[in-house]
DNA sequence: TGGCGTTTTAAACGTATGTTTGAAACACTT
DNA sequence: AAGTGTTTCAAACATACGTTTAAAACGCCA
């Protein structure tokens, strides 16, 4: 129970401050201040901080993508051949999105803000992690956004892509202030699915945009 | 011309410093070597290195904040009462963007990079010196996108405003890797104003999007 | 209960950071 | 050329960081 106990406090302290702050701007010490636990565990339990940011990706990722890749496998049996859809395989997405989170909400958000950070900060090594550990579902998603919209050029479709990830990323990045803001401006609450129900339609559209530049 | 010169040198060499390996994880003294001036001149030219961070992106923000007023206006006595139309307002923005950095199309990318880093990183004091200083013109430029848009409800556009935005920041800020991997991926090389030419109708699909979620 | 591997602890290590200092070098007016 | 205000410089300062250490505390099986 030690060990189990003093990781996973290290984990939850260390999920919420680097969402928080960043990554090089959180120290050890704060993290092992909040965890409550020796500032050595860390160092005793991960070995340095890099393995440390690593493993509070693995905690998430892992079940999501194990997750994502069944949903995958079961909707590409359900089509039986025929080509994928886009709004479904977007849904399918966020829906599972949401579910590896579903008992916390606040997670997926605070997962989201890190995801935008290992991107944004240096990290290189934590892109490589991403990238070796998890590639392959995403370019499984890929092959599946590639059948769901046959008419694109693959130019087209490269960019758009590309687009469509900025869009979420930078959204889910700071769901928080978002919906703080939209509740200011719009006098109306809002929690992440709604913002992703807002999301998904524009996404589409934009994807399968037909204005010429 | 001693204390130009200096000061110049500082702030190139943060520019793209700070646009490489973020804020926190650049030193003054990876500054001051690179720029060729002493440690101690960051701290007599600028008085911290808070208030460096703040003058790199005050020089490039007040030359293109004060063209993007003059288009607006001249654009705003065109209309004459007109609504204005969605893509000129796009096409009126990005090419400010790209002329303010006509001689070296680079100093856009980089500048781009460090507008994301700024609200990734924690960098609380530069979001409020960035909204105190330059909010007004996004203020008025919003109010414009809100005009040629009048079938969009205020929660649709509030939403899809900030999708847009997301899309543009992720896009432009990591536009060095995108093109390299556009060429990798299509044979096809591709500078920011070709990246530019793909996302303005995928932002103006996804804004005017008429798909329900 | 005694012994042993695991975990926790307080303290220290070496290094890097932003900032300050006071003297030297410089530019420019008188 | 002397004097004055500005700029540069090498050095030091105080602080914070990630990591290591060696002893203490703990958990558990014999």
């Amino acid at each position: 129970m030690a060990q189990k106990d003093t990781a996973r406090s290290i984990l939850d302290a260390a999920e919420e401050l680097f969402s928080e702050r960043g990554f090089a701007e959180t120290s050890l010490r704060n993290i092992t201040t909040k965890a409550d636990v020796n500032l050595a565990a860390v160092n005793y339990h991960f070995g340095s901080k890099k393995s440390l940011i690593q493993a509070v990706f693995a905690r998430f990722l892992n079940p999501f993508v194990a997750e994502l890749d069944k949903v995958l496998s079961r909707y590409e049996r359900e089509l039986e051949g025929r080509p994928a859809d886009l709004m479904m395989l977007l849904r399918l997405l966020s829906d599972t999105a949401l579910s590896s989170a579903a008992d916390k909400p606040q997670r997926l958000n605070i997962f989201m803000r890190l995801l935008g950070l290992a991107y944004s900060q240096g990290q290189g090594h934590l892109r490589r992690f991403l990238r070796l550990e998890y590639g392959h579902v995403f370019l499984r998603y890929s092959d599946l956004l590639t059948q769901s919209t046959p008419e694109l050029s693959d130019e087209d479709r490269f960019w758009r892509v590309h687009f469509m990830l900025g869009a979420t990323m930078f959204t889910l990045n700071g769901v928080d202030s978002l919906t703080a803001m939209a509740e200011h401006d719009l006098g109306k609450p809002a929690v992440t699915a709604d913002v992703i129900n807002h999301l998904l339609p524009f996404l589409a559209s934009g994807l399968q945009s037909s204005i010429r530049g």
